[in-house]
DNA sequence: CGATCGACTGGAACCGCTTCCAGAACGGAT
DNA sequence: ATCCGTTCTGGAAGCGGTTCCAGTCGATCG
């Protein structure tokens, strides 16, 4: 393995003059400049990283952090991510904190250990304090799918979907409409269910509806909790005609849980979930779509540019819902 | 951020000393080594990783290589895989190689450059040479999915499973089985699909039925080559009663291909898959059930106890089929 | 024509750790 | 008391980069 004195002896200058064509921000001599490229590119040398780092107190790394990795929606998120970093040669590292202790502890790995160039954060909410301690350690930021104060943020709007997933029942002649979703009992900190509602709840307002707190369910986030909860939603006196799930993996929850009850989708009972996950289709399931796999390429083009120094915006992503076959008019 | 230096003044002691508590195979006073320690954690000390590397031309981190991110079975070893390295800390890298030179870029990458500690090999086969690379440059390696010489492997006999799959189609009477394969156009040297393949025209042998070539179509991976192999085989003169796949991918798309050649499964289309991935049962497919996620947690495992210096066996993980909705008797 | 300036360059110092070597301290044997 | 062998310890050297400072060298200016 050669290493930068070979180059300078090779090419007969000074390990700074190599250094400076590798970095090429100052001003070397052309002549000097091809001839050190040549030996470069002679010897097949390429940098010490960890000699970089030590040297430059940070990382050429960079570090996605997300909350789990079973869900089908990160899961689709670090997809485009990984895709996007592909060419760049850059060396992806991953982070999984389910609890408040390993988000901080990854935190803490991140501004006072590894130093990345970059960190991508998926659905992971962070204190405005852990964002400044990011910035203080130069550590550039672009969330996906939440917004973070002063990071540049991939995401869509959670409570025009639920309002969307709602109106286009309301449309459809429902007017009994339940609500499945999950509340953050892990206390990261999740809004999207939340907002969801928030949606659903502005949806029904708008037509005059109240609010009919039979009709919302929540508990810990999964299939199983969404089929428990969609039990008790039918075995309401006056059960809702359509449930209104805050992800399709509740969703999917929620169908088995009506043909459990010998109910017949969309027949009796009508479901819409959200994010349209690549299960959606096979199922049949009706859906709000969002551009996951794309946010995640946004998201890592967005650092990209960070990295080179431009200015980066929040990218607003859009949503739209696809119509398949648990829906029924009423 | 304090650093060996600090601690050693700070404890009275050279920062060899210091060095020594912290890898603690060296033989240290004991009044030394609680002094060293409360110092330490008084100072919330944390060595530099990149210091660290440099000195010992190595790092901590584990690399995870894998052919690509968005298949299903890949994807879920992946999560059995950070799962496992959750608790250790260490730093989990990602690479991705669905080209023989991405494959030999990051090979190199990984001996030349960032020398992790240990790699974990996803389905990717890896020649004898690199292999040799590897153990040259002190990688610890672990495979799965795919068998390794030399190299701890955590994998299933894929030709049991073909041939399991087969003859479970043969014992309920369908003797017209047709197969749909994948042949590996990336040069990556994937086996699985030869190898079902190779179980199935064993199971067809072992009852005397000889190979029908027209029976038997491979194409590029994927749900929609599939798909077209499928409506091939459906319009044949006899078409097949039943379909065996390599892969539930690709059983999709025969059921997709099926359903729109208007006939219905099982009545006049038996279908079998392979992997069981998550989608499976909402689709009601039948199919040989592998342990992936099991077989991510298995795999890093395994390189955990390599890394403590145990000897590691491979590991061989059995095969079971799933009997759901897609295979009716003849 | 000497002074001045800017562009370019060499190389020492430094980043924070591991490792090796030599020396200190101590007990036991002679 | 001397010597030797252990055990423990301090600190220099080295890992391979980056960066800063000082120096060289033409060209330009007065």
């Amino acid at each position: 393995m050669a290493t930068i004195l070979d180059v300078a002896r090779e090419a007969g200058v000074g390990v700074g003059t190599v250094s400076r064509v590798i970095n090429g921000r100052e001003r070397v001599a052309p002549a000097t400049r091809a001839r050190v490229l040549e030996v470069i590119d002679r010897l097949a040398y390429a940098p010490n990283q960890s000699a970089r780092s030590l040297s430059m107190g940070r990382t050429d790394a960079i570090c996605v952090l997300v909350p789990f990795l079973t869900s089908a929606s990160v899961n689709a998120r670090l997809q485009g991510v990984v895709e996007a970093f592909r060419s760049s040669g850059r060396e992806v590292t991953l982070r999984v904190a389910d609890t408040p202790e390993q988000r901080d502890q990854a935190i803490a790995a991140i501004v006072g250990g590894s130093k990345p160039a970059g960190l991508i954060v998926i659905s992971l909410p962070l204190s405005e304090i852990t964002i400044a301690e990011l910035r203080a350690a130069e550590v550039s930021t672009v969330a996906i799918d939440v917004a973070l104060p002063g990071v540049p943020s991939v995401t869509v709007d959670d409570v025009a979907g639920g309002k969307l997933a709602t109106k286009y029942l309301l449309d459809r002649g429902h007017r009994a409409i339940g609500f499945i979703g999950d509340d953050d009992e892990q206390g990261l900190g999740f809004r999207s269910s939340t907002n969801r509602r928030l949606g659903y709840l502005q949806a029904m307002a708008d037509l005059g509806l109240g609010a009919r707190p039979e009709y919302i369910k929540t508990g810990p986030f999964g299939r199983e909790v969404a089929h428990r909860l969609t039990r008790e939603l039918l075995s309401l006196e006056n059960r809702p005609t359509a449930i209104f799930a805050a992800s399709d993996t509740q969703a999917f929850g929620v169908l088995e849980s009506v043909a459990a009850q010998g109910l017949a989708v969309p027949e009796d009972v009508s479901v819409v979930g959200f994010d349209d996950v690549e299960l959606a289709p096979y199922v049949g399931l009706t859906s709000v779509r969002q551009p996951l796999f794309e946010s995640g390429k946004l998201g890592a083009a967005a650092l990209l540019d960070l990295l080179d120094g431009a200015e980066v915006d929040d990218v607003p992503l859009s949503l739209t819902i696809v119509e398949r076959s648990t829906v029924s008019d009423r």
